[in-house]
DNA sequence: GCCGTTTTCGGCCCGACTGTTTTCAGTCG
């Protein structure tokens, strides 16, 4: 349907529009509710698990939250001539600098118009000049420390130019945080403390750190929190709530409640926003009004208006209200509210239920450990099974094994596994390669050599840049390789860093689905590739999954949380993934049935 | 502009903190 010269826009793109066009609403002062409307539609194409596109070839706009008439029309719109006429005559009216100018923390779409209208204010460099001159103090409701803090916010905003942090580099801060606050008080002064936010939510990148604490002493938490030497600035400094930036700009909200408020409090600070929003119709609805400290009846039926009820963790508080216990995983207003009320929700998938490891690397290739050295901190973790995937040549960042090389693994391999044996020790090595899938979807090994191999992993690690037509035919003729047996990281993305590469993710997982190809859930946090959304997808495509660390150390290893998580963001099961079997069983689910 | 386990019309979450104020608007999450 689209022109075939249109340049393909991907689910990103599309969503940035539909921002857009929710903060010109703003600054031009339009409907709130419309606004909230751009914008909830805006996030729900953001987080879509299936490619814009496709969903409007097969005439579905409508079946997407938050897509309804208007903006499907716009939506096609875009996609058949590449532009909507109302988002154009929108952007005439209204500079884009002073779009701009509502980034820097504290300018709101309010005072943006203002400056905008009264002080002909239309980017960023010219609102710095003006506060820098003080002429901002003289418009109405504006003082000195308005223009101060406007200097400080377009300070704060050029230092985290990437304002989002993969998880991987924040999780670890948030609890290095969380024992230095600990360490800077006194015993007892914390009944409780836990993250909160996205990072809860083991969301892939973290907008903010959250933390939210028990104590009867909240003053002496919040001082001793704004002390804590990470803190280059104070962004706030209430009773009970302080904000803090890290010198990576990074902000820290803490958040302090009385003991009864708990279930309430971390309900309301995990989010996701979206979630907390429905949670609260739906109490609403049952004549209660749903804040961050308790319910309160609010035109119940049977009580009169004001009765509170308090919830001292978070499961009480669902229950009330008629639902299980959503894992915060779940929290996204994607179907988990519905599948609470109908007792439908599914078992997570947990760490535990992991015992075997498909993808891992030695100093065959670019590991940093031995094979003996990778089994045995493999085995001391608890893992049963262990399949060593070095490079294989044709990657040409790294030294890669060939069919010599694999020979000579093997010997080890068998010797070591002849060593468990004999000493009872239920843990086997397997003999595998991670095998490159060459710019013409050719292996880097031939299929003589791959049917020795136990598992055969296949990754894309070069030529990401290509064509979405040509990178998809190139994963798709090594997923119907009938020795290939998982695919890996299949987008090649590196989060904040890399962005996946132009591959039509829903024909490579269908034919991964056909061939009984096992997709990976890579998880090193720089990846976490499938992604959660697309991991569900797939799965809703019958394929399916494995998690595995990717291991290029021993250290590695403990990275396996990281891909858990993002598993359970994608609702998978234990069910779902190979890697949760014994060894016999896991191997007969691979596609090679040749052992 | 979206949406429906009271609704196809009439709703649409709630509070902390800040700055410039004498009662509140703006911003943020």
């Amino acid at each position: 349907m689209s022109a075939p010269d249109l340049p393909r826009l991907n689910n990103r793109q599309v969503a940035e529009i539909f921002a857009a066009i929710g903060d010109l609403l703003q600054i031009l002062g339009d409907n709130r509710f419309k606004i909230i409307a751009y914008q909830n539609a805006a996030r729900s194409i953001e987080e879509l698990n299936r490619d814009i596109n496709a969903v409007h070839a097969a005439g579905e706009l409508r079946t997407v939250p938050g897509i309804g008439q208007a903006i499907a029309e716009k939506i096609d719109e875009l996609l058949t001539t590449g532009s909507i006429p109302y988002y154009e005559k929108l952007t005439a009216q209204v500079p884009a600098g002073v779009v701009e100018m509502m980034r820097v923390p504290d300018v709101g779409p309010k005072t943006a118009k203002r400056l905008w209208e009264e002080l002909e204010i239309t980017n960023v460099d010219e609102l710095k000049a003006a506060a820098e001159a003080g002429r901002i103090r003289v418009l109405k409701g504006f003082g000195a420390k308005s223009e101060e803090k406007i200097l400080k916010g377009i300070e704060l905003l050029a230092r985290r130019q990437d304002s989002r942090t993969p998880i991987g580099a924040a999780r670890p801060l948030a609890e290095g945080l969380i024992a230095d606050l600990l360490a800077a008080l006194a015993p007892q002064t914390i009944q409780k403390i836990e993250l909160a936010g996205s990072l809860r939510r083991w969301r892939e990148t973290i907008g903010d750190v959250d933390i939210l604490v028990v104590s009867a002493q909240p003053v002496a938490v919040m001082e001793a929190f704004r002390g804590l030497p990470q803190a280059v600035d104070i962004l706030g400094a209430g009773e009970r709530k302080s904000s803090i930036a890290l010198p990576s700009g990074m902000q820290v909200d803490l958040r302090v409640v009385e003991a009864p408020h708990w279930g309430a409090a971390l309900a309301y600070f995990t989010g996701s926003q979206a979630h907390n929003v429905a949670v609260r119709e739906l109490a609403q609805k049952q004549g209660w009004s749903l804040n961050e400290y308790s319910l309160t009846s609010d035109a119940h039926p049977d009580l009169p208006d004001g009765t509170e009820r308090f919830f001292e963790t978070e499961e009480e508080l669902y229950a009330f209200l008629g639902l299980d216990w959503v894992a915060p995983e779940l929290r996204e207003n994607s179907g988990e509210i519905q599948a609470a009320r109908q007792h439908a929700l599914p078992r997570l998938i947990e760490l535990a239920d992991i015992v075997g490891e498909l993808h891992s690397h030695t100093t065959f290739s670019d590991g940093k450990g031995t094979i003996a050295e990778m089994a045995e901190a493999a085995r001391s973790a608890g893992y049963r099974y262990w399949n060593v995937s070095d490079h294989s040549i044709g990657l040409g960042v790294t030294q890669g094994v060939d069919a010599a090389g694999l020979a000579e693994q093997r010997a080890e391999i068998d010797r070591l596994n002849t060593g468990y044996a004999a000493a009872g020790v239920d843990f086997r090595l397997l003999l595998g390669t991670e095998v490159e899938v060459l710019a013409d979807g050719t292996l880097g090994l031939p299929d003589g050599v791959l049917a020795t191999l136990d598992v055969v992993v296949a990754s894309i690690h070069t030529g990401l840049r290509q064509e979405r037509e040509s990178i998809t035919e190139r994963c798709l003729k090594a997923v119907r390789n009938p020795h290939v047996d998982i695919l890996g990281h299949p987008t090649g993305r590196l989060i904040g860093r890399r962005e996946p590469s132009e591959i039509d993710l829903e024909r490579v997982l269908q034919a991964c689905a056909e061939t009984g190809t096992i997709v990976e859930i890579n998880a090193h946090p720089s990846r976490l590739d499938l992604s959660g959304p697309y991991a569900r997808r797939a799965v809703e495509l019958g394929c399916k999954l494995v998690i595995n660390c990717d291991a290029h150390s021993r250290e590695d290893i403990d990275l396996l949380p990281y891909g858990i998580h993002t598993a359970r963001r994608g609702w998978i099961t234990a069910a779902d993934v190979i890697n949760t079997r014994p060894l016999g069983e896991m191997l007969g689910m691979l596609k090679d049935q040749r052992r």
